[in-house]
DNA sequence: CGACTTTCTTATCATAGGTCAATGTGGGGA
DNA sequence: TCCCCACATTGACCTATGATAAGAAAGTCG
């Protein structure tokens, strides 16, 4: 299992086989059940989950019950609790699996002492972070900018294999538009002879 | 004016004076007119911007014409392209000043060339990173959750002095809704006795 | 295989916010 | 000083999407 990661990493940077022996003993692989929870709101937590298979969500919900999905974490993606990571403060997100998981449970600080065994593990984090922020630029773009059919077609054109794996109301919410009208879009896509 | 970044950099982590002089010869300061374009959408930069003073701003484009506001860098906060700094591609985003602006620029191998002198500038980096996901999730779930006036209430709290310095039709922007809607949200507001 | 629960679709109606157009208004440059 | 011009406001109207409700379909599990 840890080999997924090895090759993640080697993909990414240059680390070698004994190198990543050296880190490797830092990780511990825990799984999660389909529907599990694995971190509540106003919890405190800082660790940093690597999804090995499987996917995992954090999401919010507001005054009225409605639940709002930040992220999606299929397989090789990460999640993390920031909150709790940079200042040991209370989580606004809740963390769950959406599907048995298997992921990678690091400490906040494995990026630090593992960068002290091998240096280019700052690389990877630099890098990881920034393509974070690259993605939800994209995303706060889209929600500035796009109509219900726009965010639908952009999300199964960049998640193709998510769109088949998650129930049409979390794609919904993650668009940020309710279940009936993404319905309503499948079904004017569909009359327009869309095939995804 | 190098010594607003030496502060700000000492609020964040150990450095001495002594290992700010090693690092500070890299940094260039670099002025910008009110209104001065810095970047164009389809050009290739991988500089990182520290404002010192004055506001900087990144935005789209869309198809109709109309400007979405990414974000905005007011003094201390940084502002960067990450396409890129990640890959050396085409940028996806228009950045200019707002006001006349000094910021120090950066090339994008600042910070690990700084880690190599003053390693403790990876966990700046890694602080800084984190952190503006933190917030990009809080604008993300905002704007995925939010009606008109609960953004708008929540830009101000957030970031009173940038209420005043920003003319509306910008904060309309970057709240997702149009400058009429965030005229008839302050109407409201007004009608109801609020005050900022 | 049923019975139950969750998800998806469809229809109707309601509304927040967008669009368009006209009018105010205030600050900076010649 | 005055004249623009960018910005803000307002009103009338429109539309995409939300709310509600009900039924169909599709999983799930004993």
């Amino acid at each position: 299992m840890l080999s997924i990661f090895k090759d993640y990493l080697q993909k990414k940077v240059a680390i070698t086989d004994e190198q990543f022996a050296l880190i490797s003993d830092k990780l511990k692989i825990k799984s999660f059940e389909k529907n599990e929870m694995i971190l509540m709101k106003g919890e405190v937590s800082s660790h940093v989950y690597f999804v090995l298979n499987g996917l995992l969500r954090s999401y919010s919900i507001d005054s009225k019950g409605k639940t709002h999905i930040i992220q999606f974490a299929p397989e090789l993606w990460w999640l993390s609790e920031r909150n709790g990571i940079l200042f040991n403060e209370e989580s606004e997100f809740f963390l769950d699996a959406i599907e048995r998981t298997s992921a990678i449970v690091m400490p906040k600080d494995f990026f630090n002492e593992a960068a002290r065994i091998v240096p280019c593990m700052n690389d990877l984090n630099s890098s990881m972070l920034n393509n974070a922020i690259r993605f939800m630029q994209r995303r706060i773009n889209m929600l500035l900018s796009a109509t219900a059919e726009e965010r639908y077609l952009n999300f199964i054109h960049l998640y193709p294999n998510l769109t088949l794996r998650v129930p049409q109301w979390m794609i919904a919410s993650y668009l940020g538009i309710t279940p009936e009208s993404l319905s309503r879009v499948r079904k004017d896509l569909a009359h327009k002879h869309f095939r995804p």
